[in-house]
DNA sequence: TGAGCAAGCGGAACCGCGTTCCGTTAACCA
DNA sequence: TGGTTAACGGAACGCGGTTCCGCTTGCTCA
């Protein structure tokens, strides 16, 4: 269950010392890139600050999405696991399905840039997309559905409009002190309900 | 009231004919641009349409948002003067409000681009930024302020936040039939009801 | 009316960025 | 240790926005 490249793997023959350096030195680079000049950070700063050429980057991750996804992976997979868990809980699904929005919005309004690439329709950013859809997209319906039959929200809603409308919430966040990306978020929420009480 | 140049504006000396003409045949061309491969359309091409080298583009309009402001004023105007006429003829302010909203997402999700433009924090777009604010974020604060004091809606909504809001909501609208963005701004808006019945 | 002037024009040139490509380098294995 | 080749680096290319300058042409005034 650990070990993916000794163990089951034989048909990657096992890559080169130096090319699994490389790769750690470019996700650390990435991620420092990212935070100080948000995921569109420049090809060539990326590259400089792990002291590689770029085509190595390219090598190593075809395109830019691949290197987002590899950077934030770790968070991501948190957050999928986070919904079971909140659903075990909390006290309501409605609190559980609230708090895990509250932290996919924290986890996209800190990194500057990822909720726009989110939404980006370009054929660079489609293996993003994928990525986050594929992980996220059964936790929110998940919640959503216990919810609903709980009798909490509206039953008509979809798991993958709502994670991206409120991706596009996020969406600039962080740069406008007049802007709050998780009260619009709150108020966004606040609709799914049912009108009774 | 009608003629600017020849009346009242005489510290400038009046236009030369062709440059009225250029002028004219770039809104025209960016019109066609815009509809054809939306808002950020190349700058080359809309030269190329409009038959004028792309110097003259930026002699006519500095920045992108000099352009995209030019083409839209109409149908911003229009609906910065829908808001009060809708309150004067809707049943209840919440009416208006809601009916007000869906004029304004119907005008971003038609114009490819726009809702991207309008969140971008380019100092390119910053001119587009402040026109669409200076004109609709007043329309849209009396419409709330009316639906606050008719006790429909909570009171604590910032006009441009909301506006904000929707506007995100509508990027990336219209390339991809999974999301609704007229759907999602009808949850928001269901989020400011007050919460009874 | 036609000569002079400057407003206005066109597009070459420049810059920054993503992406590709290939000659060179150095890990790995026998 | 020497051969093989994965992997590397960075020059080169394409594209799009922006600037700049020599030329054109509409307008004015004698």
């Amino acid at each position: 269950m650990a070990d993916i490249d000794s163990g089951s793997a034989q048909a990657a023959p096992r890559k080169r010392a130096d090319a699994l350096r490389n790769q750690q030195r470019l996700l650390d680079a990435a991620a420092a890139a990212f935070v100080a000049a948000g995921v569109d950070a420049p090809v060539r700063d990326i590259a400089a600050r792990a002291g590689v050429g770029v085509g190595t980057i390219y090598r190593h991750f075809p395109t830019r999405a691949d290197l987002i996804v590899a950077v934030y992976r770790h968070q991501v997979e948190a957050c999928a696991a986070a919904g079971p868990a909140l659903l075990a809980t909390s006290g309501t699904p409605h609190a559980a399905l609230a708090g895990w929005i509250g932290l996919f919005v924290d986890f996209l309004v800190t990194k500057h840039g990822l909720a726009e690439a989110l939404q980006s329709d370009a054929a660079a950013f489609e293996t993003l997309h994928a990525y986050f859809l594929d992980r996220l997209v059964p936790v929110c319906a998940q919640l959503l559905d216990a919810a609903a039959t709980a009798g909490e929200i509206r039953s008509d809603i979809d798991a993958y409009a709502l994670l991206r409308g409120i991706g596009n919430l996020c969406v600039g966040a962080g740069n406008d002190p007049r802007y709050d990306a998780r009260r619009m978020v709150g108020l966004l929420v606040a609709g799914l309900r049912l009108d009774h009480d």
